[in-house]
DNA sequence: CAAGGCTCCTGATAGC
DNA sequence: TGCTATCAGGAGCCTT
């Protein structure tokens, strides 16, 4: 499951092997895998034929390329997605959903892979005046942490603003961007808190914690993931860019904390898990 | 309007 | 062995 390590992986990629390409035909495969793009997948493919593959930018999770100055490709790869540089004679993927054949003579084709098909591709008219080409279905996305324009108080002063709980906040991609439920649950262990505590009990200084572990947690995924991406692949496999030994607390119900030795717990939580200490994180007096 | 829950999807795995 | 049930989860959308 890629998260915004992952992503920014990908955006490299993205960067060093697709940039200033001009794009010869893309083919829709699965329509699913293009159904964020209103107009369907006809006018999907009619706005790629001919058009300039911009520079690579990403915001939490999601990646673009402007196309025109009015028009970015848009990307998210949702659970499963991978997007990768391939020969054009390479054989197709069991799930590949879009292909980008190019208009030189490189020999290589962007392909959208993606099983699961919660992410997808699209093409929307981008943010009048931005010079990034922000498309305007992003707009709402808040920058994240490892973004300059990050606004620690801003962050802080909504967390207290809000009536939630901290998980749910790390995971509101409006607040804070590019956090999913592994990053959240190992900066919350980082951090000591627990996951239902609520955001208008943080501190100042107790927020500026938990932005510096995810931050952490994030840059360490990242130079341990985003070594090998000079490479034809533009992604990482989508399960490779995790690395058992860094997690602290996603996934290991039973298994001793690495501060305490008391066994991390597991609770069904939105659908989902949450994973922590009960001794390093304990639970908020509110709770019942 | 804010908060919380539901839902999309497919393959791996557990359980019988 | 082969079937069914469960789980994984990002984020848009719906309900309360």
């Amino acid at each position: 499951m890629p998260e915004l390590p992952e992503v920014e992986v990908v955006r490299r990629g993205l960067a060093r092997w697709v940039s200033g390409r001009t794009v010869e035909e893309a083919v829709v495969l699965h329509p699913r895998a293009v159904r964020r793009h209103f107009a369907g997948a006809e006018d999907f493919a009619a706005l790629l034929k001919g058009a300039v593959m911009g520079e690579a930018h990403r915001r939490g999770k999601y990646l673009w390329l402007p196309l025109t100055e009015s028009l970015s490709l848009v990307g998210h790869l949702g659970m499963s997605g991978q997007l990768l540089v391939q020969p054009t004679t390479a054989p197709y993927e069991t799930h590949l959903r879009v292909r980008v054949r190019f208009a030189d003579t490189l020999g290589t084709e962007l392909r959208f892979v993606d099983q699961r098909t919660f992410g997808g591709l699209s093409v929307h008219e981008v943010v009048p005046g931005d010079p990034e080409g922000l498309p305007v279905t992003l707009a709402h996305i808040a920058r994240d942490p490892l973004d300059d324009a990050f606004d620690e108080d801003a962050f802080h002063a909504a967390l207290r603003r809000k009536r939630t709980t901290i998980k749910r906040a790390l995971l509101d991609q409006s607040l804070i961007s590019g956090v999913g439920n592994i990053y959240a649950d190992e900066a919350l262990w980082r951090t000591r808190l627990h996951y239902e505590r609520p955001t208008a009990s943080l501190t100042r200084p107790r927020t500026a914690e938990l932005v510096t572990h995810i931050r952490e947690v994030m840059g360490d995924a990242l130079a341990a993931g985003g070594t090998s991406f000079d490479s034809l692949y533009v992604n990482v496999n989508g399960e490779s860019g995790y690395f058992d030994r860094s997690l602290d607390a996603y996934g290991r119900e039973d298994e001793p904390c690495r501060r305490c030795g008391t066994p991390i717990r597991r609770r069904a939580w939105m659908n989902r898990s949450s994973y922590f200490c009960p001794r390093c994180q304990p639970a908020p007096r509110t709770s019942s």
